[in-house]
DNA sequence: TCCAATAAATCCATATTATGGAAGTAATTA
DNA sequence: TAATTACTTCCATAATATGGATTTATTGGA
């Protein structure tokens, strides 16, 4: 079995990357960079060089170790809004943070993860799936993706679905059965209460193109005790409005990102 | 004259993604992108099926039109702050900031550049060089920039220098000349009043490693008339010793960024 | 709506380029 | 200081990227 790629130097300069920035702060010696992606040492060291002198990575000091360089700053910066989703949602999340005193993410879609765009903490910090801005969870993991997975046509979410399955088992979670993701289409939000991490409850209603296509979602994270059931009904119509008003400079621009 | 990289798909696909970072956020067609990077066509459609396929970039909508894609966002967000640099900073920032009623801005290199690593608005936002995080702008050019550049040991100077020049002169603007450079050494900050962003007075001071090479720079962006000499001279001593503060904690973490 | 023009995708023989074994050099560690 | 481990460089080889030619799709104009 052939891998017919075309590219086999770039998908093997990118997966260094992508080790790079898994590893943990202090840096990988380039023998672990090519163990890790499989590649013979004389290998890893002309791509990393490449990399290197491109700025996508960086020397841990003065040691050999290596780390993401700000390159890849610069350019996640570029493209981090360039279809306007962030500075969009960005006046809701503020007012839904102030309003409701809790915390809340704008995740969006991005192959099949779900990557926090942005957060807004009002009064705390509560510990969260992805955490931080830029972080990426499965499709199918914590609120704000699987109400995106949820919004998916048929044929998409299955795939996804098959795609994810392993790695969010392998993370230690369950994978969202059909009658969930129906459930929370029907509703029109995603609700867990201790399921993605403990003691903590999420919601989070989807923010559709205007072909309905699902592209991010709004999230809310917070402590059971601030979160009951009966404060979620309100808390979610809020919710919805923004995510509607959204929907809307979305639509407005030509060149948003209908996906 | 060869170009013996030894890893020319690798480069050539790091160009593609530099081409669609420099292009409006509409986003770029592969003929675009072909002859932006010089490349064949059939070449430019591999890479940036690879590109694609990692996330590196996306259509735009449902057209054909490339963008970066939010894989980039989160191995930025991984790689920004790997030393520790911008969280050590930030509560300076914002003491600054709230303290002078200005904007603050973190500055930080990346090779022959200086990346905006964070911001801090106060009462009122002013137009900067770089604009918004993750901005860049060459060494030399913004007094955070041209701060780093100057306390660079000399051979380094001349080296970006030499490799700037042409860049910052594109720009419309001036090179900074040797004794502006050991002005700014001998009294510790640099202050430019009218010189990138015209009304605009910036400051900046540098943040040092213990091995005494730049890596960073806080510096202040205001109007003419909110920053005149007289209050400048207080706002850079405050300025200075925030920076000590932050060089203590960069010295103290054992995997610090010193370069 | 149709047609022309332009762009994108696919194919494939070729030569360039990446590859990885081997060997030398530098940095650690004992 | 010696032994071990990691990094760098070299180069013949083979696998891979290349780009000309062609087909298919998309776009724009009438």
């Amino acid at each position: 079995m052939k891998k017919q790629s075309g590219a086999q130097a770039l998908e093997r300069g990118l997966a260094v990357l992508e080790a790079v920035a898994a590893a943990p702060p202090e840096g990988m010696r380039l023998t672990e960079i090519a163990e890790t992606c499989g590649l013979e040492q004389p290998t890893a060291h002309r791509l990393v060089a490449a990399l290197e002198r491109g700025g996508y990575l960086t020397r841990v000091g003065d040691t050999k170790r290596l780390r993401l360089g700000l390159k890849l700053f610069q350019l996640g910066a570029t493209g981090a809004d360039a279809g306007g989703l962030a500075a969009a949602a960005r006046p809701a999340l503020v007012r839904l943070a102030a309003a409701s005193g809790d915390c809340m993410f704008l995740m969006a879609r991005s192959g099949f993860d779900a990557v926090c765009l942005d957060r807004q903490d009002a009064n705390y910090t509560i510990r969260s799936l992805t955490g931080h801005v830029g972080g990426a969870t499965p499709l199918g993991l914590g609120p704000g993706s699987t109400t995106i997975l949820a919004h998916l046509p048929e044929a998409e979410r299955a795939e996804v679905l098959a795609a994810n399955r392993d790695r969010i088992l392998a993370l230690g979670h369950d994978v969202p059965s059909k009658a969930d993701l129906a459930a929370i289409c029907k509703r029109g939000f995603c609700h867990e209460v201790n399921r993605s991490v403990a003691g903590i409850v999420g919601a989070a209603v989807p923010i559709m193109t205007p072909k309905g296509h699902p592209i991010a979602a709004i999230a809310i994270g917070a402590t059971e005790a601030r979160l009951p059931e009966t404060r979620l009904i309100d808390v979610i119509a809020t919710m919805k409005e923004e995510a509607r008003r959204v929907e809307a400079i979305i639509a407005s621009s030509r060149d948003g990102l209908l996906s």
